[in-house]
DNA sequence: ATTCTTACA
DNA sequence: TGTAAGGA
């Protein structure tokens, strides 16, 4: 067989590496079509609204993007459509300098055939402390409500309201081992009449204080070194276990205060 | 030919 | 979010 042929194809490159050159917003939003088909010129300009990126202005008005801020309007796309992460969420993570903004071109496009989740072999683990890290074993909405004994009506609501997340494959939500937690304590807190709105207060309050902790530890989970961000996850976990045990502490001291 | 801002649906 | 208007 002859492939000489084949091999001397030419291909019109013309992007030299080099120069690390600005787009303007239409070029960006055609290269950004690729990974995410419903971009559109208005929702990159939203964007900007939002406060999300702010690219550079040419004299006349025109927006210049550089790569950079590509880059980042990249993972902001990515964390809204992957993690369903709110806009307002998103420019925290990014203000706090956690994300990490990638720098692929492109997807790879590769076809991903949906793993489905895979199902805790036991039955019900009864475990009070939940790991930082993600990637753990995930639970159906029934899982969920067989392990907890909290109606599905509640989970739901839950999911309503913004407390779990539940992530979507296949067709079916599926709730890691957090989720299932915050759905136990819940549906505990439930029986002394506590719902709905009052949630709001909780997870505010855990909001703030996740986004304190990470500001804390921000350097080392950013850091290259694999061994390093091992560390600073466990020094996460520790810390939060303190701050939750302060929390307890002034909760309980306060409680005493109002009630005698 | 493109993009900009503002206003409106 | 998308689009029409009116300018640069």
């Amino acid at each position: 067989m002859t492939d000489d042929a084949a091999l001397a194809s030419e291909q019109p490159i013309q992007q030299p590496p080099r120069q690390a050159k600005s787009l303007t917003i239409g070029a960006v939003c055609k290269g950004l079509q690729q990974e995410f088909p419903d971009i559109s010129i208005s929702k990159i300009r939203y964007l900007e609204d939002q406060k999300l990126v702010t690219p550079r202005r040419t004299p006349g008005g025109y927006r210049l993007y550089s790569p950079s801020d590509v880059a980042r309007l990249r993972t902001i796309l990515r964390l809204q459509r992957d993690e369903y992460m709110p806009l307002a969420v998103i420019r925290q993570e990014l203000a706090s300098g956690r994300t990490v903004e990638d720098s692929s071109a492109a997807a790879p496009a590769s076809a991903d055939g949906a793993a489905p989740a895979a199902r805790p072999a036991g039955g019900s683990p009864r475990r009070m402390s939940v790991s930082v890290r993600p990637g753990g074993s995930t639970y159906s909405l029934e899982d969920v409500v067989e392990d907890t004994g909290a109606e599905a009506r509640l989970v739901q609501e839950l999911e309503d309201f913004g407390i779990i997340k539940g992530e979507l494959k296949g067709g079916t939500r599926y709730y890691d081992e957090t989720d299932r937690e915050i759905v136990r304590a819940v549906r505990e807190l439930a029986a002394y009449g506590v719902a709905g709105r009052n949630l709001r207060v909780f997870k505010s309050s855990a909001e703030r204080e996740a986004a304190l902790l990470n500001q804390i530890l921000a350097p080392s989970l950013r850091s290259r070194n694999p061994e390093r961000r091992r560390e600073a996850l466990d020094a996460l976990e520790n810390l939060a276990a303190v701050a939750s045990h302060l929390k307890h502490l002034l909760l309980v001291r306060d409680l005493r205060r109002t009630t005698g």
